[in-house]
DNA sequence: ATCATTGCATAATGGATTCTTATGCCATGC
DNA sequence: GCATGGCATAAGAATCCATTATGCAATGAT
């Protein structure tokens, strides 16, 4: 007979992450401020460890807290996605969505688009900047949901990830010369693709040269097909005219990095919800 | 203010579905039937639409019902990882795990070796078979838990699934004749990934050619590596020696396939829902 | 330094929820 | 025709949970 957590339990933790205080997270759930008090001292009893600590004003979390965070996420994640399988109802409002500079290919967009398409109420602002800047730009909640590079170490307001392995991509028409330096276009730093290109180089020994730093994927497309060099790809980026590059290349296997999709609960509209259930069914 | 939807009112509608009636139900959840009972009155209340129609003997599941089921095993499978990240128990148990020929590869078996060298304790039989006869196994109580092959329409007992793309393998040393019919290494029937094969040679109007059927996919990697022919393989089970093909040799694109992890959450012990969740976090 | 303010904790009460016991109904099977 | 198994329903009892009222600690302003 396994622990049932209840939900409400759950929403009223994340709640009272998101807007930073009890009494915020009271009004939010429509309740009063001891009820959200007596919610956590619950979850806490069930978890047998102390989650939030009242700091000068702040809300300090603890190790177990954090854990706590992502999970309860996911889950609060599937509930709504279960109660928005049963509303029906028009969904409308206005969403602002980040997404990483290299990543803002016209898959996500296609699908962004797909989701606007069919819910014409919902105004969508799709935003694109360095992945760091998206996860400021969440916690200064200028942003409602955004898809980031998740730190392997964690980091608040994780909803759901999934991996992402990118390979070498090469025009279809070129060979590489195994003993010239590999010819690298990249985007800017700070750039984990830029990063794990190098480092896969770096540990095979095999040299290289940067020959062009380009903002948007379609530029370094470009420049691959037209054969000034390589760059990594990820299967939703490779587009025709190019191929995939391998150990037969000479050029060493990327490691894989990890995409999350981060939201606070408490902030986003059921409009988001069904946006984010809606883009997570394509992508995993 | 969304809805929250109580643990455990999910927990009694799988437990039901899972064991057949609601008295068993009851007895495995120790309360009694009619509060088993009340729970699926309430449950439908929250969801606004019937779900379990008593029917000679049998329970029959309605279409909302189906639709339910997946969702609710996947919230409760983050409630026990929830419950487990904290429990910090010694795990221990038998388990019988199932996988699909076609995707017992090493990356399978050393996830579930690295388990269970984990947890000396859990002592887990793995059992490789065409992923229809998984289900039945399943279905039947031979196995506790499973990967098999989703069928898109859904099916019952999904817990998670994820998509995998296969691709045309051939050996390094090998380059394919455009004008002769591809020469096809493959799994017997039936097969999804002969089957995608197949498919997309058909569709591209590509001539095939079967030269060897094997069982295993080692064998098959061997056939390949040896320059027999072509077959279709996912990520994981990539070797060294050998290369993608893509449309660059002359064969169009393979159609991604679902695999799912299937379980009766009434039926899975700790043990199982630990490897469970070991498992998926190496998978997505 | 003092006092008001903000924010969370705690106690006690009332109400709502949910369990149990008891019982009824409807199949199926002997 | 009657027993049995299995779910539904009703009513009482126990539990759970939210509210009001109040306390306490920290911050910040005068």
């Amino acid at each position: 007979m396994p622990t049932n957590i209840p939900t409400d339990l759950l929403r009223a933790f994340v709640t009272v992450i998101d807007l930073g205080g009890y009494t915020r997270a009271a009004e939010a759930l429509g309740r009063t401020q001891p009820a959200i008090s007596q919610k956590l001292r619950r979850l806490e009893a069930i978890i047998g460890q102390p989650l939030l600590l009242a700091e000068a004003g702040q809300i300090r979390l603890t190790d177990a807290a954090r854990t706590l965070d992502t999970l309860a996420r996911q889950m609060l994640r599937i509930n709504d996605d279960i109660a928005a399988s049963f509303a029906d109802e028009r969904l409308s409002g206005w969403l602002r969505v980040g997404v990483p500079t290299d990543f803002s290919n016209a898959f996500m967009l296609q699908a962004i688009a797909d989701f606007a398409a069919a819910h014409r109420g919902v105004r969508i602002e799709v935003s694109s900047r360095a992945s760091r800047d998206l996860r400021t730009a969440l916690a200064a909640e200028e942003l409602d949901m955004i898809f980031a590079i998740a730190p392997e170490d964690g980091m608040p307001w994780l909803v759901q990830s999934f991996r992402v392995t990118p390979f070498w991509a090469i025009s279809a028409a070129v060979q590489l010369d195994p003993a010239a330096p590999v010819p690298l276009l990249r985007h800017p730093d700070p750039c984990e693709y830029a990063d794990r290109m190098r480092s896969a180089l770096r540990d095979a020994g095999r040299p290289w040269r940067t020959l062009l730093v380009c903002n948007d994927v379609e530029g370094l497309v470009a420049a691959v097909r037209a054969g000034l060099g390589v760059t990594a790809l990820t299967p939703a980026t490779l587009a025709a005219g190019l191929r995939r590059a391998d150990v037969g290349d000479g050029l060493p296997p990327l490691a894989p990095l990890r995409i999350g999709l981060f939201y606070k609960h408490a902030r986003l509209s059921r409009a988001g919800h069904g946006l984010a259930q809606s883009l997570l069914a394509r992508l995993i």
